[in-house]
DNA sequence: GTCTATATAAAGATAGAC
DNA sequence: GTCTATCTTTATATAGAC
């Protein structure tokens, strides 16, 4: 093991993952990571000598593991069909804290270094968009979608679903999955109606 | 009058409007605003006597009444066609800071005090969805467009346009504008090809 | 209106005892 | 491995001179 694989090392990793996933990098404090894992803050250095910054990637490293990982499963537990799929992806995407990667490229990643970034970067395309692009890709080939940029159109997706994160729904009158279902039929069928 | 309208006081609100819509409200500080508008950082309490979370409300009214007024001006210019009233949509969101509702809603307001995360849950929407609903509405009595929920489909189509954010102009080799107008495309006519 | 000086709190980080 | 104690910095906020 290149690392020290303890338990109490676990532990706050999940503690990190909880609050960076919640509020991002900079309004969390070390002392907050440290009493949700039950130990003092200085002994987080003991688990993670780079500090707060290291402790983020690794951390943003295993919320992207999971959501590729989630993602996968989502789409092919669904089935062959794209709407299925999409829907499946709405609600996996919807089950996780928000990702806001606006946030994440404009204030998190501002202080972080370089090489930091660039891992970050590359992690979120691949757990969140890699694993939609596939199943365009298919249906594509199937003739069922016309616009080629899948690119453009996975992103589009997930952050349209993801914005519902800041829709209340008691304000809404409905679940955010619901919400959701509607606007990948809208991005299915098109707002203007069919002959 | 009723507060100060000093000139002073218009710099700070003009220097927290700047970092506040780049950071969001927990990164901002008041020695930076107080930097920016040319003034020692406790001197901002003599214009703005509730500190650091009354201003932040302050600054983002003004964001939003700009916003409300930009939006519905690029609406009323772009003619009666409901493509180009979307894509002029487009290009005043990109033209602007991120909002960031996500990030609003789930950190900068758990900072804020009830009364304050109600008035800006309302200026949010009446500054972003509302002009939209409008010209969403007027399509729809013509015919043009099936769906009823306007406020959810105003909603999806801010959030993807803003989404564009987190998109690197250079990684995906074209403008945000040019990807939110083939988006907008989509949301018009669907993903599957039309007869 | 603006400043200096300061109070108070809390942050990241390190040293060293156990 | 975990703690206490501490260093250093920086944050919001206030008091009071000018």
């Amino acid at each position: 093991m290149e690392r020290s694989q303890s338990e109490a090392r676990e532990r706050v990793l999940v503690a990190a993952e909880q609050l960076f996933a919640q509020k991002g990098y900079g309004p969390v404090t070390l002392r907050q990571i440290g009493a949700r894992a039950g130990l003092n803050h200085s002994s987080l250095y003991h688990h993670v000598p780079g500090g707060k910054a290291d402790l983020f990637v690794e951390v943003m490293e295993r919320i992207y593991a999971r959501h590729r990982a989630g993602l996968t499963a989502a789409l092919g537990a669904a089935g062959p069909d794209l709407r299925r799929q999409l829907y499946a992806a709405a609600r996996w995407l919807l089950s996780q804290p928000p990702m806001d990667l606006v946030r994440l490229e404009h204030i998190d990643m501002v202080e972080l270094a370089p090489a930091q970034v660039q891992q970050l970067s590359n992690g979120a395309y691949a757990a969140l968009q890699l694993p939609l692009v596939e199943v365009l890709a298919a249906a594509h080939e199937r003739g069922e979608i016309a616009e080629e940029d899948l690119d453009l159109i996975s992103g589009g997706l997930v952050g349209m679903i993801e914005s519902l994160f800041a829709v209340s729904e008691a304000v809404a009158g409905k679940s955010r999955m619901m919400m959701a279902e509607r606007l990948i039929d809208v991005m299915l069928n098109g707002l203007r109606p069919r002959l």
